[in-house]
DNA sequence: TGCATTTCTGCACTGAGTGCGGAAAAGTTC
DNA sequence: GAACTTTTCCGCACTCAGTGCAGAAATGCA
């Protein structure tokens, strides 16, 4: 890793904390990126070179999600069905792709569910991913899945347990710990596989 | 009505009318809001008072359809299950509440693959859609569903066929006419409904 | 050290969206 | 229809996100 890009991380993590620290402090609105820049040491001009806009501060690791996913549909095992592959992909996902717990998080959880630009971004990466991931796994299974059942099976497992997860999350005491946060991610995904497992 | 409701109503419709028209020859980004209310004969200013923003434009009667699915909730009979309830308020809201064929819905279709900001608010007012008729759906089954799990069956239907249907239209002849679109809701409400079904 | 390449950044600009205050239109009362 | 109230319109001035450009600065490389 060259100077140059130690420093271009160290820049736009700097970015980051500067944005979670203002964000948190002032509100995602009343930010400006003017500021954000000034309080990580950069012109104005240069943050749109590290961030495509104000709400991707929040998401700065969003293909990472993506391809943890990916990679799970790769490595899955030769006699395991779609589904399963699939809420092992989405579960890995999670698991190690990073920050469920930090600051970041918790803002990101707040911001989403109170600023609608922010949503509204949330959901489009969520979409992206989605695709993606339905391309992956209709590829993995190119005799049982065509390209429409693969998106429908994955958009109905992203779908319920985005649902799922931010209707618990809606109760502010839930957001507080981190170990709750997990469980409901926890409940939420059994919940939304309950029509995928073998029936009475 | 009176003759302000009136009023109201012909600019408002003027307003689509021209936003249609321009974002059809111009592109959607080419075309400011400015000269749409100019084409509409109205201040720059008082667009704001008639839509919060330019992307609401192709989105003018979000809301009517999840009246229509709500009232499809609450008429619902005795023995009817949530599952199906759901499906026939989402069906409902597809055939009643206006046009999946005219001018405007084409647009709509094809700017929504196309343009990332309209992309964000459809997926936006869909998930409010959702949440709404959730909410409702968990109101009329108050020993069967629980707010999560409501909310998770909703989010597992919509995830779905939203993510089949999209798959569908990503092909350009298939939003070409009006047939091939309403064949692929078709298709795209079968394949979500399909894991719901008895299996062999 | 000299040179090429990449990155930074100030400047000027466009366009979305908001607050305000006065003008115009519609509704109401007599 | 005049006088008056209420609602709507809309120009003005403003903030802020985001872009194009061009020169300055930093970095990589020989």
């Amino acid at each position: 890793m060259s100077l140059r890009d130690r420093k271009r991380a160290r820049t736009r993590q700097a970015l980051v904390d500067a944005a979670v620290d203002l964000f948190g402090r002032q509100g995602y609105e009343a930010t400006t990126i003017a500021e954000i820049a000034a309080a990580a040491d950069i012109g104005t001009r240069t943050f749109f070179s590290y961030f495509p806009s104000k709400e991707d501060l929040l998401f700065p690791e969003a293909d990472r999600r993506v391809r943890v996913a990916v990679d799970a549909i790769a490595g899955r095992s030769p006699g395991e069905e779609p589904a399963e592959v699939l809420l092992r992909a989405l579960r890995q996902a999670n698991d190690e792709s990073g920050d469920m717990t930090g600051p970041l998080a918790a803002l990101r959880i707040r911001l989403t569910m109170e600023v609608p630009a922010v949503r509204g971004r949330s959901l489009q990466l969520q979409w992206e991913s989605q695709r993606e991931i339905a391309r992956h796994l209709a590829a993995a299974y190119p005799d049982r899945l065509d390209e429409v059942s693969a998106a429908a099976l994955v958009g109905a497992f992203v779908g319920a347990a985005t649902a799922a997860l931010t209707t618990l999350l809606e109760d502010p005491r839930r957001r507080a710990d981190p170990a709750a946060i997990r469980a409901s991610l926890q409940q939420a995904t059994e919940v939304a596989l309950r029509p995928w497992t073998p029936r009475p």
